[in-house]
DNA sequence: AAAAAGTTTAACCATACGGTTGAAAATCGA
DNA sequence: TCGATTTTCAACCGTATGGTTAAACTTTTT
């Protein structure tokens, strides 16, 4: 039941979200929309570099740019952080379901098959 | 207040996470422990390259190999997702939290927090 | 001791990444 | 219309990635 075909989806939000840029990006955008320019400002990388980031972050779903005039109006989109959350959600559960499960016959040695 | 230092960690951690072999790979390790050989048997892919993608996980504190014999059986760490789902929780409830409050100032509802 | 098994490491390849600069495209202001 | 502003796109660079195969290392088996 969890295993859809997010698949891709969740390989580029994790991607997006594992450049401190990025997340820095995203952290200026929570204080609110902005511009492509004036989220750049701040980074001490080229404007370009901010805008390619930007696509990333708008192609993993967790930013909308919006065209106003000339300029791009960017927003975060939260809802794009759900199936990430759920995959991490789930599986730290899980996995600390069969740790506790394992903690529980200590001593036993499980013959793990193939 | 959420800027620690521990930004290469994330860094590693959704790093780890943003490939699907690698999310298979943790996904076999949460039936149990197991080694490298075990492990990479049902992938298409050469046993160096599981390998690798093991110490890309390993290197995220995701999974630990521990010596035995000469094999190496591999366990999940689920607590170092501790950070990433801190990240995505706090975040995504911020985010939703300033987006409620843009609704409402356009009079439509539309949020889901946690 | 020698062979076999399990893993890692090294070398290599193709592609993707994050960064740059500079040109192009679209819109605004004069 | 012309020039300035905002942003993207294209080309490029150095490095990292995911993959391969082959060699090296450690431990077990014979």
């Amino acid at each position: 039941m969890f295993n859809h075909m997010v698949e891709h989806h969740l390989d580029r939000v994790f991607h997006a979200l594992s450049d401190p840029t990025r997340r820095a990006i995203l952290d200026r955008l929570a204080e609110g929309e902005a511009t492509v320019g004036h989220v750049s400002r701040p980074f001490p990388i080229s404007f370009a570099a901010v805008s390619k980031h930007l696509g990333v972050l708008e192609r993993a779903g967790l930013v909308t740019r919006e065209a106003r005039g000339r300029e791009r109006v960017c927003r975060l989109n939260p809802a794009a952080l759900g199936d990430a959350r759920a995959w991490l959600a789930f599986h730290q559960r899980f996995w600390a379901e069969r740790l506790d499960a394992l903690d529980a016959m200590v001593g036993q040695k499980s013959g793990e098959p193939d």
